[in-house]
DNA sequence: CGTTACTGTGTATGGCATACGCGGTACTGC
DNA sequence: GCAGTACCGCGTATGCCATACACAGTAACG
């Protein structure tokens, strides 16, 4: 699963870093991974990653089955190179000479943007640190605009953690609420009042006695407003408390 | 897959109500729901996620495979009963009278312990809105650490989410951490140090600056502290930012 | 006491990832 | 030019999986 065999590295890894050397032995390579790739970003988009199948996809690219195993490893490093090629890499966004805060705002908004593009991808089980080559220009690209906060390496590197999870979490879900309402063939503003509905219908006001008030204030019966707005409560959320932590400790720079 | 079979829910969720009737015409049951449950989750424990195949649990439950289906819709609803299981309940927290950031935090880290209770039981591809019991049972003692914060019903559902979020996402990419590391055969740090290594071998400093100077700072190579340390870290962030939204008057609109 | 609804279960189906080995191909070194 | 060799695409086979379906046995109900 995670050999070593050229230079020390997992072979999913090389592959995605395009590390992998083609001696040019044999005959002509008929397919490409960018082919594979974009066949199964293909597919997925159009029918969900639970259609992404090795057979599908090698169907869409023109080949047999056991063609992809020529170029990717497992099913779970194509997954993984799909993620990589459909996050692309980070646009051009404001320096840290504005302000850390609008940086790292922009940084964020441009994140998600981009996991909206593809929210299926984000049910794929990978796993581990980022290390695909576009994952670390993101990594890049959030460091430069943390400058000016005053935080040690570990820490800009834990809030990079922190702050993708947090884009990955609202990412999923809307895109989850969003299927949903898709299968039921009903709006969405009718999945969210039919939870408020089981709920009412499953819990009584004596043990629950707060989410009932809640649930009586009419909270998923109204208009749920833009699913920015939620975004936008937990970022700046976020951000007013990195402010508190910067105000705390913050040396100008390390 | 989402029938509604009798009161307008659910199958998977009346089941984990307890709102499945057993007209008692046929022979006795030789099984229970709680013991599928419990034998799924020993596998689980023991032997991770992808171990619990339903032919896994019915032989651990003493029958065939096919006999869960009696007691269970799918596999997923099964997924979904496990989770809710092993969440349990919330224990008894202090209320919000000794001030609502204490009396959050106190849940956040008592989620976090239940959490890391059963840890690959996250990976399970569980979707949808809290609707379990013990997930609504958590729901309602974290809107009740939040009494006092002024915050509007959608406000708390959303803070709700946010947190959960969190913390999940924190316990499952601990957990992954550990157990690559248990695969490998090597201590923590080693992985890390492993992840700050090929972080080196891949990027060169001209395109990567600022992740290059965090790498020389030595981040992965040093202790790294407890891994309670980011989760304190991004907690009272989170707590910090609340603080702020409180301060400046609490609900942002209705 | 027949009817009926429910029980556990054996078998079958269709899907999946992927190991293995074959015949063919294009470059390498002589 | 020619063998050797390393790689190509692919057919086949294995073993796993969830689950649909039918069947015979069982216990309550009328």
């Amino acid at each position: 699963m995670s050999e070593e065999p050229d230079g020390g590295l997992p072979e999913s890894i090389e592959l995605a870093w395009g590390l992998r050397e083609r001696p040019g032995k044999g005959p002509k390579r008929a397919l490409s991974l960018k082919g594979i790739i974009d066949a199964a970003v293909r597919i997925g988009s159009a029918e969900g990653l639970e259609a992404v199948s090795m057979s599908r996809v090698a169907a869409e690219a023109g080949a047999s089955t056991m063609a992809l195993y020529r170029y990717v490893p497992s099913k779970n490093a194509l997954l993984s190179l799909m993620l990589d090629e459909v996050m692309g890499g980070p646009p051009r966004l404001p320096g840290p000479e504005e302000g850390w805060r609008a940086a790292l705002s922009a940084w964020v908004w441009a994140l998600r943007a981009t996991m909206r593009r593809n929210p299926w991808l984000l049910r794929a089980p990978i796993t581990g640190p980022p290390i695909m080559p576009n994952n670390v220009r993101w990594m890049e690209a959030g460091l430069r605009a943390m400058r000016g906060m005053g935080l040690d390496g570990g820490a800009r590197i834990s809030l990079i953690i922190l702050l993708s999870n947090y884009v990955r979490s609202e990412v999923r879900m809307t895109h989850e609420l969003a299927t949903a309402f898709q299968e039921a063939s009903t709006s969405e503003s009718e999945v969210v009042r039919g939870y408020g509905a089981m709920l009412t219908a499953l819990t009584d006001p004596g043990r629950f006695p707060e989410l009932h008030a809640i649930l009586e204030d009419g909270v998923f019966e109204g208009a749920v407003g833009t699913p920015d707005d939620d975004f936008v409560f937990g970022l700046e959320t976020l951000l007013d408390g990195l402010e508190a932590l910067v105000r705390r400790g913050g040396a100008p720079d390390a």
